[in-house]
DNA sequence: TGTAAATATGAATGGATGTTCATATAATAA
DNA sequence: TTATTATATGAACATCCATTCATATTTACA
């Protein structure tokens, strides 16, 4: 690991972007189901706005926000259709930091 | 994985923990060397608080500070010894967290 | 004792940021 | 065009939090 002030940023700007309890539900919202069972090239779950502030029990308004900035920050991507706008997890770094840490705090208890 | 609001809360105290460029720079810092060879029960570098200061470039006192909110946290934990305080990474957790975050910001160059 | 070294602590402050509310924009359908 | 649905956006606000500064605490040593 070569580490320099512009790789401690970035880490922290991804970490920061993680450590928080609204996009850390809509991440795992995404996450949860896989589509298709194409084990070779999965892609991950495409939903919209609506449907993930529901699923998570926020509001519309804060979902787009911070989809928003998860999109900024590289972690969803998001493809238009008709009125809709599906959004989906980027790639697998973010799937593994959450493992990691959902890992880390599952062992903790005690 | 499970999830519910306390698995959440946990994860984002986590990841806001991790997400801040000095206490990043002060756990690179009781990272970088391992102490002995011992490689089936390696521990980490014990080291105190003004050498930190001065290897991240920061003030003792901000040091001091951080080093606390990473002991509450637990990510790392102290000795005392006469009138200095040493301090080390208290598991792996940390160190798999940071390494994945590491891969996550060095792909993404391009 | 008193002094120095190492660390902790508390107040103060400035800036970042999550959330809400109201509204704007875009696309579709009637 | 008008109405409806889905999403984005911007302002306002409140809260959190990283940093600094000054000072307290603890230990060792003269």
């Amino acid at each position: 690991m070569y580490i320099n002030e512009t790789v401690i940023n970035k880490m922290q700007n991804t970490l920061k972007l993680a450590g928080d309890a609204t996009r850390l539900k809509i991440l795992f919202c995404l996450l949860n189901e896989l589509e298709d069972s194409n084990k070779s090239d999965h892609h991950f779950v495409e939903k919209c706005v609506n449907d993930i502030a529901i699923q998570i029990g926020s509001s519309q308004s804060l979902v787009s926000h911070q989809l928003k900035v998860l999109k900024d920050g590289g972690f969803v991507k998001s493809i238009k259709e008709g009125t809709k706008i599906y959004y989906s997890l980027k790639d697998e770094h973010v799937q593994q930091i959450m493992s990691i840490t959902y890992e880390h705090v599952i062992e903790e208890e005690e």
